[in-house]
DNA sequence: TGTACATCAGTGAACGCGCGTTCACTGATGTAC
DNA sequence: TGTACATCAGTGAACGCGCGTTCACTGATGTAC
């Protein structure tokens, strides 16, 4: 006759974090009409109104999960970088395929974050993060950059097209069932990159 | 002491077409997550019940807006074609200008469209126009595919890059304030994509 | 041209649902002495 | 080591809201004769 309590979770300071896992889980599972406060509680185990604790509104998680997003975005793009070769070409072909790595395993918080939905932008985390992926790119591309061009003339070139075949690569298939069998991978769009930036260099 | 009734809208219709044009007008004011039957029926000053006539459901709604999304982006790639000069490069360049203009016209629906969100893609206006669109790209695109290279390769490369620079056009004001004083103009892109599609000729 | 009838297009009330937010509260944890 | 107290982190009930969907209905429009 005992009722059986759910196990109330110990208090470990781990939940904020485990709000904004719940909060990515959600995002994969439902899209971005499907995210809410309760629903992250209940995932983490926690009362409905746990979360206006550690986020001041609906939009703070938003914005907490977004800066999760570009955290791992950079991140995805670093750990190819560390791994590349010395030349120039080498470390765009990284990052672009840390680009596209992050896209492909966080294909949820990659939308999330290129949706148009508005989100915290003086919160502090957003910001330093949000700077770090756009910093990558900017120190990646510094050397690609001809006399007498702006250098985010190069940054927007390759940021557009990587960003571009990401995006399509994602939603493709409810466009044009067919392009499924012949969909390029993304180093044959790389090559043409190359062939723009070094254009002195055989290829 | 007579009450005012609101006006009851005359049936002629083109309730149909007021109720999309309701749901556009939402997607702008308010984002993806605004868009409600409800909503829009007020706008198009019907009864909240009314929409479910004409579509069986939120999805119907939301796919018929899509459609009218591809509809509107295919129209405004043909203008372009359509006073572009007879050369390959001035039709590419065509396409590219069209595809600029629908998303600088209709930020809501392109963003819309390329959301990741669900539409029911058994519909036929949909699949008429979604597919529209692709093929005015690769038929631009034929006279540009070089000896033993896949026609999606450089379908893709132009999509991909007119794509990513669309949308990094919208998004980038959260991103990187800075860079708003010093954002390329998607001409200085073309050149770029030009001098690697055209290797032969002088630029 | 008039009349009877069928169908069409929309109404309005009702349903249950999940949501964000607030608020008085409580029990666990940390701190000062 | 013990005790008193402050603060922290989360609870649970309550609020009002807008939503999608269903359904019996009605009045306008179209059609057959």
């Amino acid at each position: 006759m005992t009722e059986v309590l759910p196990p109330r979770r110990k208090r470990d300071g781990t939940l904020k974090t485990s709000l904004i896992d719940a909060g990515v889980d959600l995002l994969r599972k439902r899209g971005a009409d499907g995210l809410s406060l309760r629903e992250c509680a209940a995932m983490a185990g926690v009362s409905h109104a746990a979360p206006g604790y550690h986020f001041k509104n609906i939009m703070g998680l938003s914005t907490a999960i977004a800066a999760r997003g570009y955290k791992l975005f950079s991140e995805a793009m670093t750990t190819r970088l560390d791994n590349a070769g010395p030349s120039d070409a080498d470390r765009l072909a990284a990052i672009c395929h840390g680009y596209m790595d992050y896209a492909s395993s966080h294909p949820e918080l990659f939308l999330f974050i290129f949706s148009g939905q508005k989100f915290n932008e003086a919160d502090d985390e957003f910001r330093l993060y949000s700077a770090k992926a756009y910093s990558i790119l900017r120190e990646t591309c510094a050397p690609l950059v001809p006399e007498n061009t702006p250098c985010e003339e190069i940054e927007v070139l390759v940021w557009s097209l990587v960003h571009g075949y990401a995006q399509l690569s994602m939603t493709r298939k409810k466009d044009n069932p067919q392009l499924n069998r012949t969909w390029p991978a993304f180093d044959s769009l790389l090559k043409h990159l190359n062939r723009a930036l070094f254009a002195a260099s055989a290829n």
